[in-house]
DNA sequence: TTTT
DNA sequence: TTTT
């Protein structure tokens, strides 16, 4: 059993990527989820990483912007891949398999974020044939 | 909404840490849970990593053990830690609110790992009063 | 463990009752939501009864209308109650312990339903401070 | 979104139905699930009734038993029928689409339960093909 | 008895 | 760095 529930925010428009073999669309994002505290504690944060495939991802790519309030239904999933340092780097992320749109309007303009700035994790800027999940 | 309910296996005995000011237990551990997939693909699992406070992490400690089977409810949670080359490593855990023992029997021998193997990431091996997420 | 995530729109303007001894709000709604469905099958929708307690009973009696969409995190909780031909009804509802809210804006005019349509079942017409779940 | 995760045992064997048409296996049975409750209270228990499709429901057949242990994922559905008073109940109940098994060995004995009590809630008496959920 |  |  491995069941996540998110609702929260975009960080950045979502990114998408096509795998090689199958040119499945994959789409990655971060939510923003506060984290309900004492009113004494400062306000906290967390940011878990959405990765999302096929029409879906399409969808999140058209109709998705930076500060979108969304639903999550998936499960987490672990992985690694070794940086350009060579050393091995963990990571966490949140398979979707129901994205839920839970604001609409207008589409906004895209993030002017430059090139080499993709949000992206490093180890997925690659999407490979099999990281499909199904 | 940040929900998580996972059900899976103990891939070692549970560490547990004190914080400094309060002396609450924080017990972590990771989960072996096996991803459902087709029986052409190869078998695949998700490695996610717990963290248990208080009253619920001394008693990880007293009945759990490698290999034993585990429900966890709780939420996902990220942060981020400076290594000792000073670079930012991001985590993302599971904070449990509550851990179900689907499994009962004598408590193992704990696992001979030596004393500089912890299994606790870095970035948690000092945990810390601010930690405590109520 | 007994874990219910929700996203839906109630159906009518939340109702509010007191327990006769701690005088604790209990808020009573149903949400519909859309089952996602194969286009060649017509659509279905299920209708899931939420019960809330104290302190959020009182926001959702402030904040939410009949339309409003919310997202809630609570438990199943079944129960009985003789109706007033003295046969045993089963009832099974969510008990709410976070609900989040989608939609803000004017809180619209209340449903004109009479005094004698409540919308709340039968079984729950006198809350009852042993309901009190904590 | 609609997901329910639980974790519990079922208070009899499950009883199985095949649909008229397509004779898919319909598996139907109730959990019990012990509510977390402070020490001063009584204990008390929730009795959800839980619904299995295809193959699944057949697993369910061939595995399951009385007080045997499990982990349901899920969705809230709810219906209705009426009973043979003409009076129109309203059901809910949890659709599975995912039967985690906690508990192994060997099947049970089957409830010495007699023909007339199947533990079947009427209106599921008669399973048909659209109630199918996919 | 049902919402957009 | 992984469990049955």
């Amino acid at each position: 059993m491995n069941v996540t529930v998110l609702i929260g925010r975009l960080t950045r428009d979502p990114e998408v990527r096509y795998t090689p073999n199958s040119q499945m669309a994959v789409a990655t994002f971060t939510l923003a989820i506060d984290r309900p505290t004492g009113k004494d504690k400062e306000k906290q944060t967390d940011f878990p990483r959405i990765t999302v495939f096929g029409k879906q991802a399409e969808n999140c790519e058209r109709f998705l912007a930076k500060g979108r309030l969304v639903g999550i239904q998936g499960r987490i999933q672990t992985g690694s891949y070794k940086n350009k340092e060579g050393v091995t780097v963990y990571t966490t992320d949140v398979v979707a398999n129901n994205v839920q749109f839970l604001e609409w309007g207008e589409k906004r303009e895209a993030d002017n974020g430059f090139a080499g700035d993709t949000g992206i994790p490093e180890g997925f800027s690659s999407v490979d044939d099999d990281m499909i999940p199904f």
